[in-house]
This record gives C-alpha cells, sequence and structure tokens, in this order.
DNA sequence: ATCGTAAATCGTCGATCCACGATAATGAGG
DNA sequence: CCTCATTATCGTGGATCGACGATTTACGAT
C-alpha cells in the first residue's frame, strides 16, 4: 500500500503525461518554419540567429518571434557570445512528446 | 538516371520529411482536449462520439471540431455504426511525426 | 409520422497566430 | 564618441483557432 510503483506515482501526480506541456511541445512543432530550424540546428549543432535568417528566408523579427517560440517552449537554448547569439537543439526537452507518441503507438496496457 | 531509390525519390518529391504534413500532425496534437481524446482512444480502442463529449466536459459541436482536425490529419477514423460514428486511433498516422522526433534525437549524420 | 438521440455544420465572438516593417537594445570595432 | 552588425521588441493587419449555441441532418425507436 504504501508502496508505489513509480508509474504509479506519476498518474497520482495528476497526469502521466502533461496534457498542457504535450500540447505546448507539439505546437512549438506546428509550423514549417520552427521545423526548419529545428532542422537546421540539427545538422550544424549551434549556429548563430542571423545564418536562421538567411537559411530560411523570413524576415529577421519573424525568426526571431519562432526562435522565441522554441526558446519558450525548452526545444532550443540560446547562448549569447558577443553580441550575437548561438542557438542550439534541446533534443531532450521533447521527451514528453516522444513518451506519449510511444505510449500510443504501443497497443493499450489491457 | 530511371532508377531512383526510394530514399532519393523521397528527397525528390520534395522532402525528406515533409515539413508541412509534420506541421500538420503536430498541430493536431497541440491541443489538450485533442490529446484527451487521443488517450480516451488508446484505452477503449474504439468510442462513439458523446461518449467523448461526456468524457472531455466540452460541447457537443466543439468535440465535433476537434474530432474533425484529428481526422483530417489521419490521425482518428470514424466509422458509421446506425445514426453513431465509432471513432478509433490510426496511430500509424503519426509516423512522420514520429521519424522527425527520433531523427533530432539522434546526432547529427556526420 | 413523430419523437429522441447522435453527429455535423453554421454563425459569431474573442483570442491567438504569423508575417512584416520600424524601432529599440546591446556589443564589437573604428 | 560614432557606426555597424546582431538580436529583441513593438505595432499592425490579416488569417486562423477555440468555444459556444443554434440549427440541420440522419438514424432508431415508438
Amino acid at each position: 500500500m504504501a508502496v508505489i510503483k513509480a508509474r504509479e506515482a506519476q498518474n497520482l501526480a495528476g497526469a502521466r503525461h502533461d496534457p498542457v506541456k504535450v500540447a505546448v511541445l507539439a505546437k512549438a512543432l506546428a509550423h514549417p518554419a520552427r521545423l526548419g530550424i529545428i532542422k537546421m540546428l540539427h545538422e550544424r549543432q549551434g549556429c548563430i540567429g542571423c545564418d536562421i535568417v538567411d537559411r530560411i528566408g523570413l524576415a529577421q523579427s519573424t525568426i526571431s518571434e519562432h526562435l522565441r517560440i522554441l526558446k519558450a517552449a525548452g526545444i532550443v537554448t540560446g547562448e549569447i557570445e558577443g553580441s550575437r547569439v548561438c542557438y542550439a537543439l534541446e533534443a531532450s526537452a521533447l521527451a514528453p512528446l516522444r513518451r506519449l507518441l510511444s505510449e500510443i503507438t504501443t497497443p493499450p496496457p489491457g
């Protein structure tokens, strides 16, 4: 009774996968430009902002906004390097979404 | 010249992962209510619409709209059963998103 | 035919998104 | 100091989203 498995503890904690958190992650991926940024950050694993602007082909302010969304979701980090910022992918942030996907791919636990 | 490998054909077709398709899938997941529907369809693997309305607690028209979005993304199917519709999860539709996620989790290819 | 239930669609409202240009803010370098 | 380059923020316009109630459509049952 006192012994609770980690899985169950997570259930009791409220949400096995917090739907809001997963939704935020999914929404961050829900735009082609942001997927392009992610892909770019995956290839070269650190990236100056203005290079992203050049590559994606949207206005600087638009890219900045997309980067803000990705950073807010934790998917991208930005480290200041002098007057520029080096953006990098934080793939581990996607774990909740990945967990959800593998769960609903797996047959139901009954 | 005439012989094209599947991988290359995919590349030529537009994108290794079509960003628009992945974005559509991600957007379909980008709402807590839709995640709730998906979770419900995963547990019981076939589900009448009005049960979903009861469970999620939004208006019938709202649930209908969420179901429409999920169906449009191919994540959910709806089979007519008399005057009701049995909704089911089509987990395989999420493959492109799952591919993207496993790719950007993996270290870059080079 | 009539009633009741289930589902989809319509119209509307406010909120959010997406893109842009313009304008700060910050730092490097002359 | 001033200038240039890089990034963030502001303001705006148009599109889309999310929720709802009302209505419509379709089917089963009485």
